[in-house]
RNA sequence: GGCUAGGUGGCAGAGUGGUCAUGCAGCGGCCUGCAAAGCCGUCUACGCCGGUUCGAUUCCGACCCUAGCCUCCA
């Protein structure tokens, strides 16, 4: 029987994965405020959660995941005011494209996305509970504020003291609050913005209570893994384990998972610093948008990575020899040999997917090497497994003939530029054709021509044994 | 200042107490009419200083440097 290992932030240890239900596993992981399109720092956390999640089910797991959507907050109002639209068609029309980013990036669809708006009853409940057991109270300016002096494990999760926040803090100290670290978690309406009846008059949730409350209402009170992006680390899950084991007692999270970042020039991506690129502007530029997903699945989780144009390149290579391996090889049953058992040990390990990317890449040479020496039936067989287990983490997805006829494309920066001319692939057939012919009749000027009229088009060809010429796109 | 991650060969990026990461790029060879693809080989890597050890890139300690968090942020 396998053991998955995984890093757990609250210990900042790997530890055995043990499911609170034995066979079931809780998965909450911190999605999207909709203000706002998806960027490639958003695109790493949900590749990396869709990798987490797709790995645990094919180990057999029945998992339950769960990523929100917070729509509603300070931004979201702010946006939708400056375009002077209604709230909820604002974020409705987010959401959508949003969604369509999603399906670009090849997510699988969490079992439920639950919205901020539709779980308001279960935040008063909980914010209610907070009240009564004495961790939250009700600030002279009418918000409703959590005392994080009440909560003994209050700096556990990031590894902070109170005293060190507090010396360290830049906030304002703010009138309202006992303690300058307690935070909102029901702000009193203003005039004009959006607001739900309660017990402490009209008014809106804090952002901490949101997640606290729809992961225990989906998943209980206590379950096994929680996610999102470093950043959140501070203050937003700390926070959340303060309320949820606050109002509830029991023990919210086993495990504590952060991504890293995506950085630019060893910088965080950022709008103030003007770094940022979105999934939408970047994925066109891409063979496929499992280029992507490569260069992402090509450094660890937890570490940071750095976004270039040039590893990108890298990436369309790296991923481009596995689909050549691909090629040229009938469609078999795929069967499990010591390369998948390789591979779930590596991921079994916390999700090593470098590794797993390298267990690939040795695959593709062992079926380069089979091909050469005429045994298709095994380069077959050794095919099929490679897309079966790369397949988990959602490569090698679409048929490599597809691959070999996208082209990379072209942008300013890239190394290798668009096509100088432009050929349907009829044409290039036909091309290919009369280079054959030409090469039957050993009129290697002609066949050259040919070859260098292809490759100003930015077809590339590779001659076969046997007279076969096969073809793919820069 | 406090806390948390890191510093690996031209680039990217895993990993390990003592023969191999892996990919890209380079070089040599094989294959090819020439290419391309592929295969084989090659390119004296582990921030700095000590310590433990028969032996450390890997363990321990100090130091230097980088990034992130401490305010909304994936």
């Amino acid at each position: 029987m396998h053991t998955i290992r995984i890093h757990n932030s609250l210990t900042g240890e790997k530890e055995e994965l043990r499911p609170i239900v034995p066979g079931k596993l809780g998965l909450y992981v911190c999605g999207m405020t909709v203000y706002d399109y998806v960027h490639i720092g958003h695109g790493r956390m949900l590749m990396v959660f869709d990798v987490v999640n797709r790995y645990l089910r094919h180990r057999g797991y029945e998992v339950t995941y769960i990523r929100n959507i917070t729509d509603i907050d300070d931004k979201i109002i702010k946006r939708a005011a400056e375009r002077n639209e209604p709230i909820d068609t604002f974020t409705d029309r987010v959401i959508a494209a949003q969604n369509e980013d999603f399906a670009q990036l090849g997510l699988e669809i969490p079992d439920v996305e639950p919205r901020v708006t539709q779980y308001l009853p279960n935040i008063i409940s909980m914010v209610g509970q907070l009240i009564e057991r004495g961790h939250a109270y009700v600030a002279p300016n009418g918000d409703v504020m959590y005392s994080v002096t009440t909560f003994e494990g209050y700096g556990k999760l990031s590894g902070k003291r109170l005293a060190d926040l507090r010396a360290g803090a830049r906030v304002d100290v703010d009138e309202a609050k006992r303690d300058p670290l307690d935070f909102v978690l029901w702000k009193q309406a203003k005039p004009g913005e959006p607001s739900w009846p309660s017990p402490w008059g009209a008014g809106r949730p804090g952002w901490h209570i949101e997640c606290s409350a729809m992961s225990t209402a989906l998943l209980g009170t206590h379950f096994d893994l929680h996610g999102g992006g470093m950043d959140l680390k501070f203050p937003h899950h700390e926070n959340e384990i303060a309320q949820s084991c606050g109002a509830t007692g029991d023990r919210f999270v086993n495990l504590w998972m952060h991504n890293g970042f995506v950085n630019i020039d060893n910088e965080k991506m950022s709008k103030s610093l003007g770094n940022f690129f979105t999934v939408r502007e970047v994925l066109p530029t891409l063979r496929h948008p499992e280029v992507l997903r490569y260069f992402i699945l090509s450094s660890h989780y937890r570490g940071p990575i750095n976004y270039s144009l040039d590893q990108l390149d890298q990436a369309d290579a790296a991923l481009g020899r596995l689909y050549t391996a691909l090629r040229e090889l009938p469609v078999v049953p795929a069967v499990e040999s010591e390369y998948t058992a390789k591979f779930h040990e590596v991921m079994d390990d916390d999700f090593n997917t470098p590794e797993a990317i390298a267990v690939f890449q040795t695959m593709s040479r062992e079926i380069n090497i089979a091909k050469a020496a005429g045994k298709t039936p095994q380069a077959a067989a050794l095919a099929a497994e490679l897309r079966a287990i790369a397949g988990v983490v959602g490569l090698l997805k679409i048929d490599p003939e597809e691959w070999a006829r996208r082209s990379k494309g072209s942008v300013p920066g890239r190394s290798s530029g668009a096509a100088v001319t432009q050929l349907t692939d009829e044409e290039i057939e036909a091309l290919i054709q009369a280079r054959i012919e030409a090469r039957k009749a050993r009129n290697w000027a002609e066949s050259d021509r040919i070859r260098d009229e292809l490759v100003k088009a930015g077809i590339i060809l590779e001659d076969k044994p046997g007279g076969k010429t096969v073809w793919r796109r820069v």
